[in-house]
DNA sequence: CGATAAGCGAGACGGTACGTCCCGTCTTCCT
DNA sequence: AGGAAGACGGGACGTACCGTCTCGCTTATCG
């Protein structure tokens, strides 16, 4: 649990890791990620410097931690949690345009725009946050729309043989790129195209 | 020429706007990007730093210059010149494994690699700078891409109503990602593999 | 002029610099030396830091300099100034008792004792401050009174051959050993006693 | 034994006592006074910074302790012992040179000077330390040197009505000066003149 | 053609934040 | 209960850069 960073030997103050990771959130949001410093996180946490330097290697990693904890803490009460799940109706088609163009509403909902492009720009130089962000927020999330994928091939809407990263990979990374680099309109008419064609793509 | 960025009088010093961007550029490569700074490159060019803020607006601006003035500096002599060309040997699936496998090459070489990434970091949240990445480094290449995308349509290999924007994000848009997140092994049946699919999903 | 802690090229902010003395010198007197830190003194004198750092090698150096500017800033009108002038009524027993009492006199009052009592402090363990106040404190006064013993001396009060600074030591060093340790109590007539003993030691 | 600082219910380990003040003396010769830490003295002692805490009033007073039982290890066996005793050869001119010389000579060991230097500078701006070295420490050598004058006085070498505490300042306060303040270079012939002039003063 | 104003190097300046060192207190767990 | 261990809130350190601001000194244009 919790993105480490360092070693835990447990006699970690938990009251004081909330306040951290609390401010982290309110200040990124405040203020934007990039004006964020660690001498502001200490200051509203209302804690010594130190306890960040004691747990966490840089600003990147407090503030990943911080979205990390958000996002342990929305899912379920049943253990470990984050067990997410996609509508699946039997037409892929169908479904999976929901998702995505979900993703492209939320790519455009500058309240969680401006975090999430914080972090990814905080992961594209970090390739231990990239990895820790990866294994904790990626791959539930892949995993569940590789799941729905499967489905899909079982009721051979999909090849059998399709590799599904590569199928994802084909289906997101376009929409990633146009989001990151700005390099064009995210609408849901693009979103429903950019099914389309991987899904002929996909098609057994 | 160059990422104009603040209004410029022509009275303007080359020797030290050259010196600048050399400077710019030698130490991105010798340190990264982030631990570069306006004093660092001011220092090493011999410049006062307010030369420096005067013409540009920030470290990303100088940076992405000096990246550009690089670029500029490379091509052709036909004046702003640019002009790129890919192969067409009218196999549209060699050609363009061909030319995915050597964009996996470039981003294995750690001298070209890391440079780019400081290049798409700083891209990433300042819009400016990207706008003016698409038109004077992207465009360029995105064009000749799509001129043997339109090659191969009026050779009925691909559909004749094919979107050629999305289509070279349906290829391209995979390798970036694994590229920036690291998120994959990019090797050249990765290449291969997205040339097979991409074509599939554009096939007429 | 002013006591040179590193070299001074003349692009120097006099106004900062006052603006630094001033702030040593109030917070001295108002929390002690010893809680003084460089950060107070620039905040007080709305001051970078690094202005500080810039001039002065220590938080001792500081001090010492606001001090030395307000001694310097004390004296007359006419140039360097500084000049100064004991008492000499002939009697050299009297004259040399009126100014030990009055040594006393400044030792026993808080308002002076305890910054000098600082400056001696850093001067202990410092000897390029130590070198600076016996030239720029210590040597004037010193002077002086050696100037009223060589006239005991023409007046025949004091043997012709005496080492003067031997002299001096010998009255003012067992007065300033009990003030520094607290070693016993500082009276006038025990400014008396010292006289007495001392001209025995020096008479003829 | 030793100079207590806080109450002493003889729960207390002798063994971490022990290990700190060496740890004190250690460092202080290794580091010198001024960079010495409690920390730093509670890591190398192998003993938690509480238990220094517990003791002890402040860094000064672990340091004075630490020489403090130096002083003590070192003399007779006669249980609390330190009865210094200075030669007495009949002629007090020729002894007090010897005990100065002697002095000077230890002011001139940078082993000795450096711990007695940092051992001065904490007792003067801490009257608790300073009133436990007189007693302690300078009161045992005062009173042999007071004992050998007395001698002096025995013999009529000294005035029968001389007072002995003055006498003592006269021979070393200048001495002391020099020192402290660097004021003048601390030769043999130095305490010799020191001596000559003293002894005519106090004459009978 | 000489004044005059801009660009320029240099770098001081008021600031913000950094990451580190210690402070003195506290809590935990062991002996 | 004392002690080893060390986390904690906090204050200050000395450093790195920020972006702005004077300084003199070219230099290149225009009255």
């Amino acid at each position: 649990m919790a993105g480490v960073n360092k070693p835990d030997p447990a006699r970690r103050s938990e009251r004081s890791r909330q306040a951290i990771l609390q401010a982290a959130r309110e200040l990124v949001s405040e203020v934007g990620y990039a004006k964020v410093s660690i001498e502001a996180i200490a200051a509203r946490a209302g804690v010594g410097k130190q306890t960040i330097y004691r747990w966490w290697r840089s600003k990147g990693a407090v503030v990943f931690d911080s979205f990390l904890a958000l996002s342990e803490g929305g899912d379920a009460s049943d253990g470990d949690g984050g067990s997410v799940v996609l509508p699946d109706t039997g037409d892929i088609e169908a479904d999976l345009k929901t998702v995505m163009r979900a993703t492209v509403a939320e790519f455009a909902d500058p309240g969680f725009e401006a975090p999430i492009r914080a972090l990814n720009l905080e992961i594209v130089n970090d390739p231990e946050l990239a990895a820790q962000y990866r294994d904790k927020l990626a791959a539930p999330v892949d995993e569940a729309k590789k799941a729905r994928l499967r489905s899909a091939q079982r009721a051979g809407q999909i090849a059998a043989d399709a590799d599904l990263d590569l199928a994802l990979e084909l289906l997101y990374a376009p929409l990633y790129q146009r989001w990151l680099l700005r390099s064009g309109p995210l609408t849901p008419q693009y979103a429903d195209a950019l099914v389309d064609l991987a899904l002929k793509a996909l098609r057994p």
